[in-house]
DNA sequence: AAATGAATACAAATTACATCA
DNA sequence: TCTGATGTAATTTGTATTCAT
């Protein structure tokens, strides 16, 4: 299903692999002491607020294009987003979904989540379809609802409630839902960071490894040199092995090429 | 100043639904 | 038409932080 698809997560990568040093691109600027091996932080630190959105006209979204999917919808005569949004305006007072009990119906989330106008989805509110009343009712955001909320999110990965609210109301959604798509955008973001990061630290145990084996078998092969003793005298200087403090990575300079000490 | 509780935001884990092959 | 895989919207739970008392 996904083969196709771009993910457009964007994610500016900033693993190197050390086979990667010598092409085109320039050696990576020194790590941070003290620091993880390689950057993996992955989200700039939110921001201030968010520039004034232009406001889209109220009925931006109502005419999406979203192909396949709209098209199922309103072909067996159910439109999930444009039912949400017609509950949507009169639904600021409505409270839990079925599954959410405690947390939903009392305490502190559940009075934040009325306040927000959120939690409004409950099937039991908009399954005049005749929708099992016991599950919920998943929205499928329109192609340009989601290129808005991954512009967003492109500038700055968190929104604060006014941001939320701006954008919700742009995007013809509620706040909650913008609020669960950038933490789901978020957790999507990291997972393949992670993936990446994977990929990165197999690559260097692979070299590792490699250079481990390659060692290896120069110091047999000096322990077999020092044995003949012949040998040992014509041979080149020393190979000695030095970490190149920029890039870490192990260079080989022969002793000719050493600075003489100081 | 320290302790406490409420409110809030977020991550992580999970569930549930929509879609596709 | 059915089914399993996949993507993702939504929920739940736990934790950290901030703020007022």
């Amino acid at each position: 299903m996904s083969s196709s698809r771009d993910d457009g997560l964007g994610l500016s990568l900033s693993l190197r692999c050390p086979e990667n040093h010598s092409h085109d691109s320039p050696p990576p600027p020194p790590p941070p002491p003290a620091a993880a091996p390689f950057p993996l932080n992955l989200f700039r630190s939110p921001l201030p607020f968010m520039q004034q959105h232009k406001p889209s006209p109220p009925d931006a979204f109502h005419h999406s294009t979203d192909g396949n999917m709209e098209a199922r919808s309103i072909f067996r005569g159910i439109d999930v987003n444009r039912a949400i949004t017609v509950i949507d305006c009169d639904e600021e007072v409505m409270v839990s979904s079925p599954n959410s009990t405690v947390s939903s119906l009392s305490g502190k989330r559940s009075e934040r989540e009325e306040n927000d106008g959120e939690r409004a989805t409950s099937s039991l509110e908009i399954d005049d379809d005749g929708a099992d009343a016991a599950g919920r009712k998943k929205l499928r955001l329109s192609k340009e609802q989601a290129a808005v909320l991954e512009e967003t999110f492109m500038e700055h990965n968190t929104l604060n409630p006014k941001q939320k609210t701006a954008l919700a109301k742009q995007l013809n959604l509620r706040p909650r839902q913008v609020e669960v798509w950038f933490q789901n955008r978020r957790a999507r973001t990291k997972l393949k960071q992670t993936e990446v990061d994977c990929e990165y630290l197999r690559r260097c145990c692979e070299n590792l490894t490699e250079e481990n084996r390659r060692l290896q078998k120069e110091v047999s092969e000096l322990r077999a040199l020092k044995l003949s003793p012949q040998f040992y005298m014509n041979m080149s200087p020393p190979t000695t092995l030095t970490m190149c403090p920029q890039c870490e990575r192990v260079a080989v300079t022969s002793a000719a090429q050493r600075p003489p000490p100081r």
